[in-house]
RNA sequence: GCGCCAAUAGCUCAGCUGGAUAGAGCAACUGCCUUCUAAGCAGUAGGCCAGGGGUUCGAGUCCCUUUUGGCGCGCCA
């Protein structure tokens, strides 16, 4: 019975397409080959609980009116054995089919029975599925485009395995290459400073300027005095990277876990150096031909693969940035054998996505299996007007910052509430605010509701139980029936965001659950009602609070049971 | 100059692989608490979906073009 529930859609498809095949065998219209069949909400609810327009969409294959096909697919129909009625035809050939009252009690009922698990589907088939999000530079502090990057990654991940994906989530530490070499001459510049002075040390250029190089030179000075004022500068260097590095990485990983994501793999570029995987992309590369010498540096041959032709090595003999991650993700799908990898990174990285895949299929992998999602830029509002930066370091505006002012939850709702390929702007007034206006308090609020309801019954001695449908079936409130309704689209709704690598979706419907929820409640009492009724209506608050949790749960934002 | 992304109510955004009369929230105005939490609900007002062409039964959605913004185009990462 349940398992009919959330494969009712599916189920009313094939009838439909059925009906068709049957028409066309009895003469009712042409051979020909069968237009997809789209089944969709209509706007309006008179219109059914599912329209379809294949009668439409089919006019040109069967050369025949919508209304004459919409005629035999009503006809040829069998819906005996689903949660529909019989379906009528309407505009200019839409067919619109409305569920059964059956329907509604059993996707009560199927809530009922799988609590935690309401929702999960097997949609994607226990696909081995690795998400790579964040990965900031181990040389400084994390910014507010992570910030983003870091919900995204992480509930995109959760929707993935609440929809049948095995998953892992990765952070990719550069702790190789140009970048640490900045931090190191960064780090030693400001080690001799300490004892020489500013004046007589000069900052390297392009330094990081931070205030945390100063703080690592000096609790390094303090832990090995001068030692290593006559040490190389190799060996300085390399001590100062060796301090400091894993401080910074520890420093990612505190800073993220507070802001509750939660890694599986930690992946260091260096291992790929070690390993010799590098160097072996190299000569891989070479072996397929796929390179070619100009002016003493070698380059790939993007134009044979789709992208344009780029350095892959130097003529200083020292491989680019992209070859270290060209290896990285040889290792994603080929060593480590992941069907799909998936990299969340900020838009501004676009442009060397086709380099990336034309390297991959040039090593003779198929470059569908990785899949980029492009996050447009944060912008943070305050007063109505955008923050540049953060007044005291004059530098963009940090994830701990961010979290000092705004709480966990509310920036990880907010930051989930836009898709990812728009730009948005994160409102700092609106996120402090503990009020109605913020979308995450509302959601919370529904559910704090509900406790609070089962806690008055309770105290009168009436405590939620198994319902019969002909309890249910006292359901039929406009509102009771709307809430139902959209309980029972929690499955599909996961499966559409996984889809489109969009888990935003999921904040708009819990959004619209809690609004549909407090319009039952200001309409139906649950107390003080007829026993059956109230029992029934118990029934449909513990399953929309199943629900919100389920959703709040994947999003990790706490679920209070008062307010 | 080339490429990618965008443009929908005063503001922030939805609009599900083309569907029926374009929707929320905020801001503005009007109502609803002696009954389960008013952090709520109901209602009013607000639109040439940036402009112009095209594709078809049908376009906010697809194609072309113009304009305006954001971001990329290095032997930087």
């Amino acid at each position: 019975m349940s398992l009919l529930v959330a494969n009712a859609k599916e189920s009313l498809k094939k009838a439909i397409l059925d009906a068709l095949n049957t028409a066309i065998s009895a003469g009712l219209l042409p051979q020909a080959e069968l237009p997809a069949c789209v089944l969709e909400v209509p706007a309006d609810r008179a219109h059914g609980d599912w329209s379809c327009n294949i009668a439409l969409a089919g006019a040109k294959v069967f050369r025949a009116a919508p209304q004459k096909i919409a005629q035999a697919v009503k006809e040829k129909i069998d819906l005996s054995q689903s949660y529909f009625e019989a379906c009528e035809i309407a505009g200019p050939g839409f067919l619109n089919f409305y569920y059964a009252p059956a329907f509604y009690a059993d996707v009560l009922r199927d809530i009922h029975a799988k609590g935690k698990n309401y929702g999960n589907s097997d949609f994607g088939a226990g696909k081995r599925v690795l998400v790579e999000f964040v990965s900031a530079n181990p040389t400084g502090p994390m910014h507010i485009g992570n910030a983003r990057g870091g919900v995204l990654g992480d509930s995109l991940a959760s929707v993935l395995e609440m929809t049948g994906h095995r998953v892992e989530r990765e952070f990719y530490v550069n702790d190789a290459g140009n970048q640490v070499n900045k931090f190191a001459v960064s780090l030693e510049a400001r080690y001799l400073q300490l004892f020489q002075g500013e004046e007589a040390v000069p900052f390297p250029e392009d330094g990081y300027l931070g205030e945390d190089i100063k703080e690592h030179a000096k609790n390094f000075a303090e832990k090995y005095g001068d030692r290593y004022l006559s040490a190389s500068a190799e060996e300085r260097r390399n001590a100062l990277t060796t301090f400091a590095l894993p401080l910074n990485i520890q420093g990612l990983h505190d800073d993220l876990l507070r802001y509750r994501v939660e890694y599986d793999n930690w992946f260091h570029e260096s291992s790929l150096h070690e390993n010799g995987a590098v160097n072996q992309v190299i000569s891989l590369l070479k072996e397929k031909n796929a390179t070619y010498e100009k002016e003493g540096a070698l380059w790939f041959k993007g134009e044979e693969y789709g992208s344009e032709d780029f350095v892959l090595v130097r003529s200083n003999g020292v491989p680019t940035y992209v070859v270290p991650d060209i290896a990285y993700h040889y290792n994603k799908l080929v060593t480590r054998a992941f069907d799909l990898a998936i990299d969340v990174l900020g838009a501004d990285h676009h442009g060397y996505v086709p380099r990336l895949k034309a390297a991959l299929t040039a090593l003779g992998v198929d470059a569908s299996r990785l899949q980029i999602v492009l996050m447009q830029m944060v912008r943070l509002v305050r007063d109505g007007e955008i923050v540049k930066a953060s007044k005291r370091s004059g530098k963009a505006i940090t994830l701990v910052t961010l979290l000092e002012e705004v709480p966990v939850d509310a920036a990880r709702f907010l930051f989930n509430s836009y898709e990812p390929n728009t730009r948005m702007d994160f409102d700092l007034d609106l996120a402090v605010q503990q009020d109605s206006k913020n979308p995450v308090y509302y959601v919370q609020y529904a559910h704090a509701r509900i406790c609070s309801i089962l806690r008055n019954l309770r105290d009168d001695g009436i405590e939620p139980r198994d319902c019969s449908l002909q309890e249910l079936a006292l359901l039929t409130a406009p509102e009771e029936v709307e809430l139902i309704r959209h309980l029972s689209g929690y499955t599909d709704e996961l499966i559409q965001a996984a889809k489109s690598f969009d888990p935003a979706r999921i904040t708009k419907y819990v959004i619209n659950l809690a609004t549909l929820f407090h319009k039952f409640y200001n309409s139906c009492r649950v107390k003080g009602t007829d026993e059956r009724l109230t029992a029934a209506r118990l029934s449909l608050c513990v399953a929309t609070r199943t629900v919100i949790r389920n959703a709040l749960t994947l999003f990790r934002v706490t679920i209070p049971e008062s307010m």
